[in-house]
DNA sequence: TTGTTTTCCATGAATTCCCATAGTACCCCT
DNA sequence: AGGGGTACTATGGGAATTCATGGAAAACAA
């Protein structure tokens, strides 16, 4: 398959904080994860940030070593440096995939972006992000609101030339 | 041959959302994605895109491919780009062909566009679209009242040398 | 021991796989 | 030109697997 997700879906959260995942994110990390192998369960890597990141963001193995190793060619000590070794280092746990396709999410995870019971996963590159339905219903009309400064008949690919990167 | 498509062929979606692709168009999916060879079955993306969207459009692994560097080339974060990530990485899927040429239409993706037991596919450039046969037809009719615009002999080749791209 | 976390089954629905048929188009041979 | 064979296309049906979820048992930790 591709080292990039693809997709979004909605999915039950349990109780104990179990959460399917996007069964073609599954393959993803699978492919994505150097440990594994047929019959084995991938791992992913849940980076949570601080207080204003309103989602969880899930890493494959092979994207986070790019970003760790990003991360080693900057200026040991510098305040940027320091930053990001925060962010996906601490504010980031590793997690195995259960053999049902599952994922624990910790109460702790769940509260910080809100999750209840039900979450709302949807790809974004080569990371994915995991939302509280609602939160992330409220972010896309702000998207909806722009296209709306456009003609009725925007298509978004014009952005993809556009000289103003904004 | 070439990373164009070409054609337009109406064809049948079973109860399990299965429809077949043009042949014509599994060739130039075949010699577009990298990952295939003789005897193996090319692989798709399906863009759904928003609630505004009337079709679904297709991609060769090759088309997505520059689209998603050219993605990655925008400053991460920036609201183009988180748009267009929303749509080529959420708002689709990779789907792959099977054994006798088809493709699956969740049942998902076929309300989103109103399809039901027939799918309309025609070319455009290096993707395809898909739509529900009577929305193509009714969205053909306004093409037909731009023609109108012009003179009864008006040749559109006499737009490619047009100095304002409209 | 009491609450929390893992493991281990269970199940209905959705999805994929495998096989089958009919209709074309194309090629080769006589 | 006619016949037969081969390959590919479009479509269908049923069996086999995978998914998403739930619940209970077992293992742990405080």
């Amino acid at each position: 398959m591709a080292r990039r997700f693809r997709g979004e879906s909605i999915h039950k959260v349990d109780a104990k904080g179990r959460v399917s995942i996007p069964a073609a994110f599954r393959r993803v990390l699978e492919e994505n994860d150097p440990d594994w192998t047929e019959g084995l369960n991938p791992n992913v890597i849940i980076v949570y940030g601080d207080a204003t990141r309103k989602f969880l963001e899930g890493y494959s193995i092979t994207a986070m070593n790019e970003v760790d190793d990003k991360i080693e060619a900057m200026p040991r000590g510098s305040r940027n440096r320091r930053m990001l070794e925060r962010m996906f280092s601490g504010q980031a746990q590793q997690i195995q995939v259960d053999e049902t396709g599952r994922l624990v999410l910790s109460q702790k995870l769940r509260d910080k972006v809100g999750i209840g019971s039900e979450a709302f996963f949807i790809a974004a590159g080569d990371t994915f992000q995991i939302w509280e339905p609602d939160a992330y219903e409220r972010e896309a009309t702000k998207f909806e609101d722009i296209y709306d400064e456009f003609d009725a008949d925007f298509d978004p690919l014009s952005l993809l030339d556009a000289d103003d990167p904004r």
